[in-house]
DNA sequence: CGCGGTATTGACGTTCTTCAACACTAGTGG
DNA sequence: CCACTAGTGTTGAAGAACGTCAATACCGCG
């Protein structure tokens, strides 16, 4: 998977198309202008990294296949992964927006991705404001994610971090259509779980294998099987509200 | 400070102005349109809940005076606090958009606040796409806020944490023109920054008056005044390029 | 086959929390 | 004007959760 097809084809589109809808009604002619966007899709192999951390950037992403993660940190510290992005995610709106990548971002598996110019995007929602508040959505629900995963390291122990993040992932890949809404993919190794959770690669081996023996979850390899769904959500805290995109009261 | 004053007046909207401009550039009618948006003031004592977490909501808000903070959490979990509010920022975009809120607001002092329709805001942006790009990166940059928390609580220390907070508080405090630079007010106590730096009350303390003791900040009842900033900021790993909101190409 | 990265397990330290007291301040009501 | 109270700040000691260190097992890959 390191050839890069250049051609955005119709699953690409409809997959963004789709995500934008969900966060507000969008009509035909909106739709349509969807597809002025996207350039082109090009692969990164697992480990490479999408996007620098503080670098000038004139464009976003849609990540179309694969699992990515949105690190920061300096050289004096170790890094703290921020975010996981899964296939149908925005990228690097931020970079896109003010010029300067706010976090980096790190292929965890091949990804195949496509890329949205910013000026297009610009011009795009200068033309379609109605989109603008599509895309707006899409960062006001990241923020909120990332308000939750505050929440995550700074008030529970490393049990309830893991248990919260799986329902979470549990929760996000069902959206996504991704696995069957019990099983879920985390193609991550404990230690950048560990990066994500505040915790070291040893405890989150610890504490998962605790909660695997207390049939809450099943792994198999890098994919994790939710058993006890009622009793994970218990045991994580986890209330979906902060996940949820949709306007009730639409446009 | 309990009667509500029902009227905008110039100074209000010349905060909101420049909030917006010092994120997108904005021509002379996107200027004026702002003044259609904000409605009326109302004011909140100390402690009170201006915006409720989960609550359907239909507006948005600017904190004229005062500071506030944002938090999440359940019963069955102790409160996070996930972010600091000045004068001059937005308060419940997420409520405003999406129709519910995301995180629960509290008044830290008595609290002036502009109230901003949902609908107006919508219709605004409708009319002047370039003013909703403004809004949008307000938005942008409060989600990178939060990543740098998720950092803070993640990876740093107790000592870490709060002169990473000190120098973040500082830093925003001078460009909402509060204070002198080097001084900041931080009204809050040590059980909120505790629940602020996922650190209890007790530590918060303890920690507080080492870095006051190594002559990096003195404290003066909630106002805190840095000495040492240089070593402060090498403390707490602070590096200020998450808080930039300029967007360098322009429109 | 051998190598490097990852997972796993156990012993030992450190940071932070919890518990228990007490001091200081402001606000309240007598 | 003076208790009285409640909230906050301060200090010390004991305990728990998590990190660090060390060693071994596993597994895909060249």
């Amino acid at each position: 998977m390191t050839e890069a097809p250049d051609m955005v084809d119709n699953d690409a589109l409809e997959l963004l198309t789709r995500r934008l809808v969900s966060n507000a009604a969008l009509n035909s002619a909106e739709r349509a202008a969807v597809s002025a966007l996207m350039r082109e899709v090009e692969c990164f192999e697992a480990g490479a990294c999408i996007v620098q951390h503080g670098a000038p950037c004139r464009r976003a992403w849609v990540l179309l296949e694969g699992f990515a993660y949105g690190q920061i940190g300096s050289r004096h510290s170790r890094r703290q992964i921020v975010g996981f992005y899964l296939a149908g995610d925005l990228l690097d709106l931020h970079g896109a927006l003010t010029g300067l990548s706010s976090e980096a971002v790190i292929a965890a598996t091949d990804c195949k991705i496509a890329t949205l110019d910013a000026e297009a995007l610009v011009s795009l929602i200068e033309a379609k404001p109605n989109l603008g508040r599509a895309f707006w959505i899409e960062t006001l629900v990241e923020a909120s994610i990332a308000r939750e995963w505050i929440m995550n390291v700074g008030q529970r122990n490393a049990r309830q971090r893991l248990a919260h993040l799986c329902c979470e992932m549990a929760w996000r890949s069902r959206e996504a259509g991704l696995g069957d809404g019990r099983t879920f993919s985390m193609p991550i190794t404990h230690e950048q779980l560990g990066d994500a959770t505040g915790l070291t690669s040893l405890h989150v081996n610890h504490t998962l294998r605790k909660l695997e023996a207390q049939d809450l979850i099943v792994q198999d390899g890098h994919a994790i099987r939710i058993i006890d769904e009622a009793r994970l959500r218990a045991e994580g805290d986890f209330e979906e509200l902060y996940l949820c995109r949709s306007a009730p009261r639409s446009m």
